[in-house]
DNA sequence: AAAGGACCCAACCGCTATCTC
DNA sequence: TGAGATAGCGGTTGGGTCCTT
């Protein structure tokens, strides 16, 4: 699909002379000290400036994917594990919304470690890593059983739509944060020594501090300072569960969820504008929620936006993540609205799992299962 | 010990979306 | 308004490392 644009643009890295492959010490040092002093302003322009033989795009990679200071590195944890596959499951391969539940770690790392660990795990237990579903199911699949797709699929459509508020929100509050950002780039200054393994790569610089959380190009939530939302606040939509006790995850006690248009404090939702555009994405967000209850479960629909959380727990969804601490994948076998109890204790864990995954300040989340 | 296959992950490529002039 | 520039995304690749035989 070579787009017209591209034909009349040249290529970003077809100047001859400029470097490509791996990174060196030297080169890291030289990226580092630049963007330190003087932030990364244009990519274009940038290796130019800061005496290097590498495009922009490469620099910007380099920044945004190893060099950036609130990047953590090596082994995911069980629950970062969990994390990748139950948003997987909702969102599909769109890594950079993944990312952004998890903080400190690039998408490209993400979408890594899923190529070469979690996809197989899945493989392994029989479960189609692209549906979730177990692989037989996957193959038999077919009236009733779509509805489970269907009702994916208005999943992640919510998702995605919330997911783009928020980039777009953030883009907004960035310009906000530049002066901001620039004084946490001075904090930085002592990583122009980080220490380097033995071979082409090395170590992290180390972790970020917690107003880090402005800086990441692919971490951008946002968070308001008094307002204890859960879902994006910066979009000016939240889930608030009524009982923020709930802590330990206790399916008896599994909190009545609202989605409700919160009124951020944050300087990008005090434009008249934005709340407008935030009305808007709650009126749509609010009718599909209406028609993935009616067309994908038929639920009652009335108060559905104060019972979510209730209407998520009942779908028909066929595969659960239970269990503290558990890597298993325990398929459930019946499906119907407000059917088999256990099925749908099931479904309560899948699904609360995922909500209190968002649910959760991206730094301190307890454990969720 | 050596060969070669498997694995891993940083970096690149191609594309789209958005911004700027 | 349209062209060019830039940023960001997801898929893919290549080379270093690890593991097995």
């Amino acid at each position: 699909m070579g787009s017209a644009r591209n034909l009349r643009r040249s290529p970003c890295c077809d100047k001859v002379g400029l470097k490509k492959g791996p990174w060196t010490p030297e080169e890291d040092q030289k990226l580092l000290a630049f963007i330190e002093e003087h932030g990364h302003g244009s990519w274009r322009s940038l290796p130019e400036k800061a005496g290097l033989q590498r495009c922009g795009k490469s620099c910007r990679l380099r920044w945004t994917n190893y060099l950036r200071p609130d990047i953590k590195r090596g082994k995911f944890t069980l629950q970062e594990e969990q994390t990748i596959i139950q948003l997987h499951a909702l969102l599909g391969n769109r890594w950079s919304a993944i990312a952004t539940h998890l903080p400190k770690r690039t998408d490209n790392e993400i979408k890594n470690y899923w190529n070469t660990h979690l996809k197989k795990r899945l493989v392994k237990m029989g479960i189609d890593p692209v549906t979730h579903k177990p692989k037989n199911e996957t193959l038999l699949s077919s009236g009733g059983q779509s509805k489970n797709a269907a009702t994916l699929s208005h999943m992640a459509q919510w998702e995605s739509a919330r997911l783009e508020a928020e980039a777009r929100l953030a883009r907004e509050s960035k310009l906000l944060h530049l002066q901001h950002y620039q004084k946490s780039l001075n904090k930085t200054a002592h990583y122009a020594a980080f220490p380097h393994k033995s071979s082409s790569n090395w170590t992290k610089p180390n972790e970020g501090s917690a107003d880090q959380q402005h800086e990441s190009p692919t971490s951008t939530v946002t968070f308001t300072d008094n307002v204890p939302t859960a879902l994006m606040p910066s979009t000016g939509l939240g889930i608030l569960p009524e009982n923020k006790n709930n802590e330990d995850n206790d399916l008896s006690g599994i909190p009545a969820t609202t989605i409700e248009f919160v009124g951020s404090s944050s300087a990008a939702s005090s434009d008249t504008g934005l709340i407008k555009e935030h009305e808007h994405e709650h009126d749509w967000i609010t009718s599909t929620i209406h028609e993935f209850a009616t067309a994908q479960m038929n639920c009652p629909t009335e108060g559905i936006e104060e019972g979510f959380t209730s209407l998520l727990l009942s779908n028909t969804l066929d595969r659960n993540f239970s269990g503290a601490g558990k890597n298993d994948v325990v398929i459930g076998n019946e499906s119907s609205c407000g059917g088999d109890y256990n099925y749908h204790e099931d479904n309560k864990n899948y699904w609360n799992s995922i909500l209190n995954l968002v649910d959760s300040s991206p730094s301190d989340s307890p454990p969720m299962f």
